[in-house]
DNA sequence: CCGACTGTTGCAGTATGTGCAACAGTCATT
DNA sequence: AATGACTGTTGCACATACTGCAACAGTCGG
């Protein structure tokens, strides 16, 4: 809508590829040098954009700072953690906590398992979204027409043998999670992680955060693992209980 | 130096605050409202705000993805974390990573500690830049003009009675922190915790991160941390060689 | 010393962003 | 149900502020 502005925008996805200089910023932008040169300066002085050494350019620090921020105002996340930290105390294992927006799913907190085996992942990093257990859960809720729409635009890589092949598989799962009320990844991300998962309801019923608990094969079995279900299901619904203010904490 | 990208960007620490609607961000910006919607669009396609159901504004998802893959793109962390991961397992405790950008020093890797109790930290946030262990030896390698100034316009905030008071004792500090080779954060951030933490060095010499084991009083005591100084300034020196060539991984 | 390169500046023209004013919703009040 | 106050949205005329050019500066390599 706003052409310079856009313009400006689009130099941090670019940067985001990795670092750029002057003519290359340019050239992807398709303007002339001194037009990218003031939209670069703009960027660095709001400390979005930073001039290594060698002149080249790449993405700021404030950039970080502005996530940051960003994650620490989410209410259901100062709500949730607490109960997260409990979840995590009880059975040790990994807890995250994620959230939709606009075609990504992310996780928004995480509380690390106590067993030295860990499975890799990172606060702000969007899910592989056709596989995991919080993912399901998040589109399961969203109303027809957009589910639908997103799950046709969706790609679906196969991570492993038991990963969700494609969108009509995708969509009749979605439904049974529904139906259900909770979720689970068994193997579809990676072979040897598995995950149970719950959903945090608001005031309306409508699904505004879920939550899962993750474990390897090699700490429990997924049969173990299924065990935890009701215990994830009770804090859910503790944090949903909070989040819709029927119960003060 | 672009007026309208200037406005633009003006938007996102402002919404960091908290969520605001239209007319507020108008009013902050000192513009029409009409102008501001426009901004706010242009924002929006690009992600970095998003809509919440009450219409207001609030910091959005692509904010997190960029800021996420801006810190994957950095060359330092893909080369220290290993180093880092050994050094837990060697000694249990929370290993940090921090470089110096523009006025603020940032974590960029963590890993953390093997104990329950654990120290408070995030990757991404700036660090209490006065008195963190890792603080002091970016900023005591920087050039003199630029030290000083930075130490004059700082704040000295008293988190407890051995913080940095003022920028003459700071300076002071890390004088000697340059000389000796590395640095330690006794209680100076959190009453209970210290740090012992050397620095990372590119090929001329230059500090280009650094590195730093952090433990509560309640785990080991500050002189039991202090025996680590050797293995943690062996794990940094590891680092500097791998990052400036010397020792091909 | 020269040429090729990248980043930087000042300027004239006009595309582009601006504020206005009028409109369209939504909610609370009477 | 009708009124008014409110917030968000649209189209438009005006001129501001952004663009690309061309000329300059600095750096590297031959």
């Amino acid at each position: 809508m706003s052409q310079t502005v856009d313009r400006a925008l689009s130099i941090l996805p670019l940067l985001a590829e990795g670092p750029a200089d002057l003519g290359q910023v340019a050239d992807r932008l398709g303007v002339h040098k001194s037009t990218a040169l003031r939209l670069l300066r703009t960027l660095h002085e709001h400390g979005l954009v930073y001039r290594q050494s060698d002149q080249r350019y790449r993405l700021g620090a404030r950039l970080f700072a502005l996530a940051q921020e960003a994650m620490e105002n989410l209410d259901i996340r100062e709500i949730a953690h607490p109960h997260l930290l409990r979840l995590n105390e009880a059975c040790g294992h990994t807890v995250h906590l994620a959230v939709y927006e606009e075609g990504e799913v992310l996780y928004i907190d995480k509380v690390e398992s106590r067993y030295p085996v860990r499975m890799y992942s990172r606060i702000g990093k969007p899910v592989a979204i056709t596989v995991a257990a919080v993912a399901k859960l998040l589109l399961a809720d969203l109303p027809d027409a957009e589910r639908h729409a997103l799950a046709d635009k969706l790609d679906y890589p196969l991570y492993t043998a038991r990963s969700t092949p494609n969108a009509p598989a995708f969509l009749r799962e979605l439904e049974q999670v529904r139906e259900q009320g909770w979720a689970t990844d068994l193997g579809g991300h990676e072979e040897s992680i598995n995950c149970v998962a719950a959903p945090v309801r608001g005031t309306d019923g409508r699904v505004v955060a879920a939550m899962s608990v993750s474990a390897p094969n090699v700490v429990v079995t997924a049969e173990e693992l299924l065990t935890l279900l009701p215990q994830v299901r009770r804090t859910a619904d503790a944090i949903s209980g909070e989040y819709s203010g029927r119960t003060p904490a």
